[in-house]
DNA sequence: ATTATCTATAGATCTATAGATAATGC
DNA sequence: ATTATCTATAGATCTATAGATAATGC
């Protein structure tokens, strides 16, 4: 099982000074965990390494054992949330057989499902400021890679292969725009159902791109 | 002129260590300049009062002398940028003799502009985390009452009056998504000329809301 | 005299390292 | 012996105040 489970009560090396219900965790997830919650609640810049530590269950110190810093989490944190849309969309780029207008659909009512889904917001982590600094390189291009299959998809669309192409990419840059813009309705108003309002916003898409 | 204007060379008062030419402004719209410009890059909590203060062309301590620090400045500048889109909106929503889908295609692409027509992503102020402080409440009013707008336009149109209540609540948070999610386009790409980009998500503003 | 600015700094952090400690493993 | 954690802390900030200074105004 390697370091990934904390079983029963036996555990190697000194004990933590505050004593908690096993999360079932390993350290790093929650770290991850804590990371997640305080990064999208109350910044990245503003979350001290003793706040994520804590909340994680240990003291400041210790979270150095596990991670370098706070931008080891937020640069997991971000490749994490991104990666399953990708996984989808590709999916989705070679699936022939499906209409593209349905694939298309598909795509932006996973990835509003994804970005609203978790246990926090953690689309919002695309919020922060901080996560345009060239640290965060490998999030930015599989981001690019995401927003060039909803082109590919757009484009493979009876609607979206008749647009010249500078009025494909406004469309897409809008199409993109509208699903990241949930982060936005999401944070506002956490509470409404996500499911239903997934597939409400992939609607809306389609009616953007002019399908 | 009161203290607004910064004319000729001769100012009362000790000369500041770091001569420039004259701005133009007065030191307190220099600040808000300076942290507006260093707020949207590096994000809130990551901007020291230093860095606010030396871009405006004084040592940090003489910021104190304008304003009581970092929080007063982001609530104004919040408030500065949300505001000239309310009063367009409240102008639409009292003229009762163009058409309701007119108008809101109006406030849409005015918004828009607004959002993104600044020298700085002044919309991008929208997306600190720390904006949902209670501190902050005047700001969320503000926006609350222009969302509402929107509301009542689309509510006025003839696709917005056949809806449900909840359905209308749910066109209206799309919508309002949509034009705020253009923080993000344009955040992405600074390039893109806003004023055709406005009207194209007007557009599309129009197609979500079922016209 | 009034004003806008400066320099200096106390007090409060926050990060990251060094070294000690308290478990299990062998 | 190995490991995970702890306590302690040095060094680097950052904020906000105190008090000095260098202009103009009268």
């Amino acid at each position: 099982m390697g370091t990934t489970g904390a079983q029963g009560g036996r555990r190697v090396g000194r004990p933590r000074a505050d004593q908690r219900p096993d999360s079932g965790l390993s350290p790093r997830a929650e770290l991850l965990a804590a990371a997640a919650e305080l990064f999208t609640t109350r910044g990245y810049a503003a979350t001290t390494t003793r706040a994520v530590a804590e909340l994680a269950g240990m003291r400041q110190a210790s979270m150095y054992h596990y991670v370098s810093g706070k931008e080891e989490l937020l640069a997991d944190l971000l490749e994490s949330t991104v990666t399953p849309s990708l996984t989808c969309a590709r999916e989705l780029l070679a699936d022939d057989t499906t209409p593209a207008e349905d694939r298309l659909w598909e795509l932006c009512r996973t990835d509003v499902e994804l970005l609203c889904g978790g246990a926090h917001n953690l689309g919002g982590l695309y919020l922060l400021p901080e996560v345009r600094a060239e640290r965060f390189a490998g999030f930015h291009a599989v981001r690019a890679e995401l927003k060039d299959a909803y082109r590919q998809l757009l484009a493979a669309t009876a609607a979206g292969g008749a647009l010249a192409k500078s009025e494909l990419e406004l469309r897409t840059d809008l199409l993109f725009g509208l699903i990241e813009g949930v982060i936005l309705v999401h944070r506002s108003d956490p509470e409404r159902p996500v499911s239903a309002f997934a597939e409400a916003t992939a609607e809306a898409a389609l009616r953007i791109a002019g399908i």
